[in-house]
DNA sequence: GTGCACATTGCAAGCCTTTGCAGTCCGCAC
DNA sequence: GTGCGGACTGCAAAGGCTTGCAATGTGCAC
């Protein structure tokens, strides 16, 4: 169906050998042969069987990136950035999404293993043991998760929180809940540590953990009625998913988000500045981390060179923490009046 | 780094071809040989390598989807139903997006070309002529698109337009705008058409089309305005999306969505009917459009007996309609009062 | 003029499977 | 007892590319 390196060969007069150094190593090649080639090459729409430079090589040109909702607008905005990056690198992506289900991922690395120079396993909530098991497979890469000394990207999930706590606090919040996302979630477990300590650390605040509950809209609808009942003059959620559900409810229920409740959550999805009000939450540069997800990926087997005329970010330590950054905007607003637990 | 089928040759004491065939077809090697292998290839955790696969066989065992917004919850829904769906089937997905610029889309398939079976192409906005030229790279499906014989899968908007149209009819509309989306989108032209055969027929009716706008949430706040001088008192946005950003305006200019003016969209994502008021909207069942696609991609070139256990709807014409509903919520209502245009 | 270094290029092996063909062995029929 | 078909199995080629090594040819120094 398409020509192969031996049809360009023929049409330029050369072997094989000299068509493939042509392309991938044009200094090993006179210039008039080289010329030739890529001339032969670009008129009969020649490009390199990728599987079987693989083959070759032990180098696929693939990546492989595991995630766990692609319904969930952060996901997808992760997916679009890590696929953004890996083309401009020079790579191209497999996605596959489990679901919200770890017990799919073996099965599917296994497959991809033999495809891919390495995956991206973003928020993966299998234990320790299981990813480092997966990791012999093939090089993996933990996005937005923590296990053993396994190379991983994650947001600084504990600063943002101390962000989104201290914000409250200014505001006058003494009574802030917390609403959390699914069990066994490590960045839930990383915002609940956060919000303890930056409870801890402030004065006379009264914090309450709620949760486990669904990290979608659903989740948050569940969880407000729940946050209406504890008392608290502030919430923190999860995610924005779930603050868009749980504003809904509220909503419904007649409460006026950023007057007599405050919201904030985290990861600011592009509909968190869209509706109304819009919504105060903790920023995960989605970018910078599927950037450094890749580049440190690469940074594994590449020997330094990399695509010509990319710039990469030299990779020094094997555990990226990536700052956040509290945006605040209508869903947060001063404390409505001084609350009875304010006088405990 | 992993095991060879060779490995397990010598492990087993066979030749390669035998472990080869004990693995892809049993019934050529005696019970006991293939037991044994399979024990063999287990205990090793061995997994054939796709890519020298492919070369051998000329199938990769890969689909390559090409979408124009991951962002957009739309079609991230449709990379989660494509992806899905392939899987089931023992495939395995490449996703590129294009951030809505076709010109990408040549490369893209290229370089995806020989190391997939076939190419999912959504909503593409080249021309038909480029499309015709794209598929000679590889097989390629069109999703939400149809160009010259091209086998498409699309979902069927005249008729979704048509029945948009007539339910607001039904509830007293007499003067009704159309919120277009971007220029050379198919899907838009479809329900251009729609809107204007709709509008023909039913008595009465003023129709106007507004746009070409962005397809995204700012372009449907870009619109409300517009569409509130246009004294229309319902209007049929392009995709859901912008519907969000036409409500979110609107409701900012203290207009009640649902009584004052009412609102229908297309695509039915997940957050339509999650907020206030629920979006009436024509929804386009994604999971058949996506089963549709591959099971057409598939069914290209397999030559009928596919996975096993999983059944596979019979391929008969390559240009598939797929019906679509209109799911009647709360941004729709009687019209308020009788309105000027009605004197007409 | 001779020899040598070096730049080019081709040969052939290797990457891992699949698969047509051929060989081996067995059992059974005549 | 001989012959034959059939069931298994192995050999080897093929698929498209990369790359170490060898071969060729050139230019230059001495």
């Amino acid at each position: 169906m398409r020509s192969t390196a031996s049809d360009v060969a023929r049409l330029a007069g050369v072997s094989v050998s000299t068509v493939s150094r042509a392309l991938t190593v044009p200094d090993k090649v006179s210039t008039l042969t080289r010329l030739r080639v890529q001339e032969v090459a670009r008129g009969l729409g020649y490009h390199p069987n990728q599987a079987a430079r693989g083959l070759a090589t032990g180098r696929t040109g693939n990546l492989g990136l595991v995630i766990p909702d692609l319904e969930n607008p952060y996901f997808s905005s992760i997916t679009k950035a890590v696929q953004s990056r890996a083309r401009s690198v020079g790579y191209a992506v497999f996605v596959a999404d489990t679901d919200e289900d770890s017990q799919e991922e073996p099965e599917i690395i296994r497959n991809l293993a033999k495809q891919v120079d390495g995956v991206i396993l973003c928020s993966s909530r299998a234990s320790d043991a299981e990813l480092v098991d997966r990791a012999k497979e093939t090089r993996v890469i933990l996005l937005n998760r923590e296990a053993a000394d396994l190379p991983s990207v994650t947001a600084d999930n504990v600063d943002g929180m101390r962000q989104a706590v201290r914000h409250l606090w200014a505001l006058g919040h003494r009574d802030i809940a917390y609403v959390g996302g699914p069990v066994r979630s490590w960045s839930d477990s990383q915002r609940r540590l956060g919000f303890e300590r930056a409870g801890a650390e402030l004065e006379g605040v009264r914090t309450q953990e709620l949760g486990a509950f669904q990290p979608f809209f659903s989740g948050g609808v569940a969880a407000a009625d729940i946050v209406l009942a504890s008392g608290a003059t502030a919430v923190v959620v999860y995610n924005d998913l779930m603050a868009l559900g749980l504003l809904e409810r509220v909503k419904e229920r007649g409460i006026v988000v950023g007057r007599e409740l405050s919201v904030v959550s985290f990861d600011d999805i592009m509909l968190s500045a869209a509706i109304t009000p819009r919504l105060t939450t903790v920023a995960v540069p989605i970018p910078l981390l599927a950037r450094t997800a890749i580049d440190l990926l690469l940074g594994l087997f590449e020997d330094g060179a990399g695509t010509p005329g990319v710039a990469r970010t030299r990779v020094v330590s094997l555990q990226h923490t990536i700052p956040v950054d509290l945006m605040v905007r209508g869903s947060t607003g001063p404390v409505p009046k001084p609350h009875r637990s304010l006088a405990r």
